[in-house]
DNA sequence: GTCTATAAATAGATAGAC
DNA sequence: GTCTATCTATTTATAGAC
């Protein structure tokens, strides 16, 4: 992901570093076992730092953890705000599903993250899912319905279509090992972008 | 799922129920929480009877966890198993999407037992899904293709199909808060079916 | 078979020296 | 800022009475 996730509040250059090395060792662990399942310890000595430093920059193993989900929602979901209600409507949505899967080939941690936090009921995020989440898809479907009624796009539901999207893309980071176990030694990422863009285009063409 | 998951030893009344109510128990908890994340107490307390003897009937925590998962793993290839390489190629594959469907929505624990476990690393199955189930795909696989390659069926990567329907049907499961925090009180499964059914009509036509 | 009591290890978090 | 030492609660698991 990108940036230094900045509060507000100024930072050295040292505190800046260690901030970092924790969030991304916890995005490590965290990604992998869960909220409940993740240790402090696991995660310090990921980062290097001793397990008192870790919480000398960070309140609790809860903040640390909410600071990830609040820092990455806004960039999760980048690629369907970036869906253009005035591009060409096929070639739009076919590019979201394209960022989309980019974004699970290059960030899985971060999907794994979501999607331990979702399975396991969203405790955490529920309301921001209720709220922005649903705000943005509902605009987005405002678009998406424009596009079918003028016969752009074939006729599905587009609340589901949206699903489909993720469901399809993320599956490729969040379900890796299974899809690795079955494939054997075939990279799944080299196959996946040409599938998924050609029956996207199957759904989509009216 | 079905079943008491008999292993062998005979068992009086009392102890296939509280097997079972441990069993159930162990689901619930685990599902939710992922197998690092769950604890003993809340599964003793789940089922209604005390830690000690939740480990009277089962040996540690891991047995519970590894019981659910070998005894669900069957079930859970069933559907996939039932594709009859002589029937009708199109309503053959559209079945097995209503079966998987099916399966999430009538036993969502145990499709979320499974999506903590393989999104976790699949740390306990992963020989299971390099044997057993890439056996089967790989064998279902050969019947797909031959169906493609007597124009029965559009021509699709056979193993990304598969994964497309897993994905899909899964996703009402696994990631059900997220569905119904963006459809707000639109229930997910009376629409899933005619759009699955739908789309994949699409993707499998020739 | 089921319980209370408890052992032994690990968890999150704090105190205080440096 | 970083560490060692430690507190307190919780965790898995066992011992042993009933």
């Amino acid at each position: 992901m990108p940036d230094g996730t900045n509060t507000g509040r100024p930072r050295t250059r040292i505190q800046q570093r260690n901030r970092d090395l924790i969030l991304g060792a916890a995005l490590d662990v965290f990604s992998l076992n869960g909220f409940r399942g993740s240790t402090l310890d696991e995660i310090a000595t990921q980062a290097g730092l001793s397990k008192p430093n870790l919480l000398y920059y960070f309140p609790s193993k809860d903040a640390i953890h909410t600071e990830l989900l609040s820092g990455l929602m806004d960039t999760w979901l980048d690629p369907l705000r970036d869906l253009d209600a005035h591009g060409d409507p096929i070639p739009e949505l076919l590019a979201y599903v394209e960022r989309k899967l980019e974004m699970s080939r290059l960030y899985p941690r971060e999907s794994r993250l979501f999607a331990n936090e979702i399975v396991q009921g969203a405790p955490r995020i529920l309301s921001a899912l209720q709220g922005d989440l649903k705000h943005l898809v509902d605009e987005k479907v405002v678009v998406i319905r424009g596009w079918m009624d003028t016969g752009q796009i074939a006729h599905v539901h587009p609340y589901h279509l949206l699903f489909s999207i993720w469901s399809l893309t993320q599956h490729y980071a969040d379900f890796d090992v299974q899809v690795r176990a079955v494939l054997g030694q075939e990279e799944p990422f080299q196959e996946a972008p040409a599938y998924l863009k050609g029956i996207f285009l199957k759904i989509l063409t009216p």
